[in-house]
DNA sequence: ACGATTGCAGCAAACGTTTGCAGTCGGGTG
DNA sequence: CACCCGACTGCAAACGTTTGCTGCAATCGT
């Protein structure tokens, strides 16, 4: 009789929904948690927890996380919110962490590594389960220390060198294959690569898919058609792209490591009079928002942003979950997007002479695309990537 | 000397420094806090001060919250972080509550109720000290009832009707004041409003403000002109202006609720096989990133977004800090970046036949048009956000 | 010189959970 | 019958802070 009272003074306790239900807190607790409820008996386990939904009886995590060191949060690090692809990524990590009953804590370190520091640590004070981080670069000491102190971390759409940590990103090397196959098919012989940042996974195995398509086109991969930017953006795509036109080396298309960089070709080639696609064919990557919208359209590889987040949140929980497998390093397939930027190659088709491209490459370039649909660890395959004659990266060193 | 350790137990707790400085833990608690600094002798502050950086001590969030019902957490409720949009808000919202020392929790709603209270009541859960929403209708059952229980809030972008809620929006009114003005500029007299939902107050102002700009410019907004959206996305704006055109009322120029309703714009065009701007101008709203890349590019109302977010979290911040000024609506000058989908108007002076429009029939008609345009009760269009007029500037500088 | 005031620091009780340990009770086994 | 075992559930100690209260000097007022 005693128990009937307004719900007033401040938000329901464990000793409240004991107290209803008869018992101690402790037992409550128990009941409540479904890992622990086989230790207490069925039948005062349904009262407890008809208390507990009778009054409405929401856990405190902040109670919880003091006493367990977990929090049922996820640190994710972010270059940029603003760019519309890690705003996919982060969609698809939220949506996949939910399932888990994991919140992320999201913060933007613009490439910076200082403010990347300070985000971690403020993350690691808040007691944060594991970080899922879009920002490595190829050498992370940040990350490759915190996982060594045991935290639990997953990278996303980047990855690091070495296999040590859990990644999921895109398969770069087969992606910019397709954009080479796309462009031969057009008829291109020269085709120029304005590469990423050579520090960064995605700028590096981009590079590296160029030159092995290339070869396995039976190009020769002219090291003055390849430039490497900075940075991904259109002011530096604008100032490669100046770059490789001043060179005056013949080519007919370039494979942009970057929408953005792409973004950047169009302007340094309308700033020459040239024009896209009818002097030059251009294709970007990632398939950013809108980029169907340009002028014009861009051809470019779609990468499943949102997928790729969803799963390294996947990737996550299984870590959370007390899975000791060894970490898996998952690629997901890009697409070819084939839009306004690309058309047949007609300045040197004359030079290049005629002959479409070769069957067995087509072949070849089938299988591959086969297998990586799977989107499983493709151990091999980056075995591949390594092994590959190199042309010469170390340029690029920032 | 036994206070020589290496730190290897866990992190360095109260009870350490404690230890190191020779004081109770209380004492270090109190030294460390600058609000209660003035309790402790400052001699001892300061060698508690020392040892606690000497041990890198780094306090537990989780613990304080437990005590204190803070959890410096600010929930961040916006409809969809990939649009480009609500990324900027929220990067302004996270980098304008770092000065505070808060961290924003953000959650996506999709504009669905029930997912916007699971989020809402999640982060009550964890007891974060306040809310920031991008998510407003014009009437917010839950946002209201929030604020009614006592919690904080500040509304972003969105308002609500009522002066009940903090908020800081751009100057909706001013902005398409400034679209009006620019095409009456370039000679547009029959112009037509793609309104945005109404149930939204960015689309209902934006309507207000199309209609007030229009009688301030002795233009009558014709009812004919004017149709009405339900989703700020381009399918949506491509209907809606298919559905203007087929009406067979002239017009030269639409003003779009939205640069996406625009870009619909664009499709409902070139599938008439109308060209902008040669037949019509289209200007759009928000200046999303990337507009100055269509085709062509769009001309639209900047809108400060970055900024909305920055001072949106000053709001919170002084909300938090216990000023208890009522509740502030805040306004953001827009800015009006002229590209290249508005032009001369040239169409419409050879279809009205000579000249101007005829003084008399616009007169009748637009008597019309204003009682039926002011279904929406035009006429008690928010005084409030023209009485703060001068705080919208000296607001926005960071 | 004596009581009152002040400045400072210690004490301990919270905050809401989780969880090892111990106790209770009933029933089965030797 | 003594014993033990299993199934429960209560007890209480944590987790790391904050904060009202108490205690204790030293200082002040007269």
């Amino acid at each position: 009789m005693a128990t009937n009272k307004v719900s007033l003074a401040g938000p329901i306790t464990l000793r409240d929904v004991a107290r209803a239900a008869g018992v101690h807190p402790g037992t409550v607790s128990r009941a409540l948690n479904p890992e622990t409820r086989g230790l207490v008996n069925e039948h005062t386990a349904e009262r407890v927890l008809d208390a507990a939904k009778e009054l409405g009886y929401r856990p405190n995590p902040i109670a919880r996380g003091l006493r367990t060191n977990r929090s049922h949060t996820i640190g994710v690090l972010v270059p940029d919110l603003m760019n519309p692809l890690f705003a996919a990524v982060v969609r698809g990590i939220e949506d996949g962490l939910r399932d888990g009953g994991y919140t992320p804590l999201i913060a933007n370190t613009d490439n910076d590594t200082d403010r990347e520091r300070v985000a971690f640590e403020a993350m690691s004070a808040r007691q944060v389960d594991g970080f899922i981080a879009a920002t490595a670069t190829r050498d992370h000491w940040l990350l490759a220390d915190a996982v060594a102190l045991g935290a639990k971390v997953v990278l996303v759409n980047r990855r690091v060198d070495s296999d040590a940590l859990p990644a999921v990103t895109g398969d770069d090397h087969e992606g910019v294959r397709l954009a080479v196959e796309h462009l031969t098919g057009l008829g291109h012989r020269r085709i120029a690569h304005l590469a990423g940042s050579q520090a960064l996974y995605t700028g590096w195995s981009r590079h590296q898919g160029f030159v092995d398509a290339m070869l396995a086109a039976r190009l020769e991969p002219d090291r003055s058609l390849i430039v490497f930017s900075e940075v991904f953006t259109e002011r530096e795509g604008a100032r490669c792209c100046g770059e490789l036109l001043d060179r005056h080396s013949e080519f007919t298309a370039i494979v942009a490591g970057n929408d953005l960089l792409a973004l950047g070709c169009y302007d340094a080639l309308e700033e020459r009079g040239l024009r896209c696609p009818a002097d030059v064919s251009v294709v970007g990557y990632n398939d950013m928002p809108f980029v169907d919208r340009f002028r014009p359209p861009l051809t470019t590889v779609r990468v499943p942003h949102y997928e790729l987040g969803a799963t390294a949140a996947q990737l996550m929980l299984e870590q959370l979950h007390g899975v000791d497998a060894p970490p898996r390093q998952l690629l997901l397939a890009p697409e070819l997007v084939v839009r306004g930027s690309t058309a047949e190659a007609a300045g040197t088709v004359s030079a290049a002479g005629a002959g479409p491209v070769s069957a067995a490459a087509a072949g070849t370039a089938g299988e591959q695309a086969a297998g990586a649909a799977g989107a499983e660890a493709l151990s091999n395959r980056r075995k591949a990537d390594h092994n590959t004659p190199s042309l010469d990266t170390s340029q690029s060193r920032r």
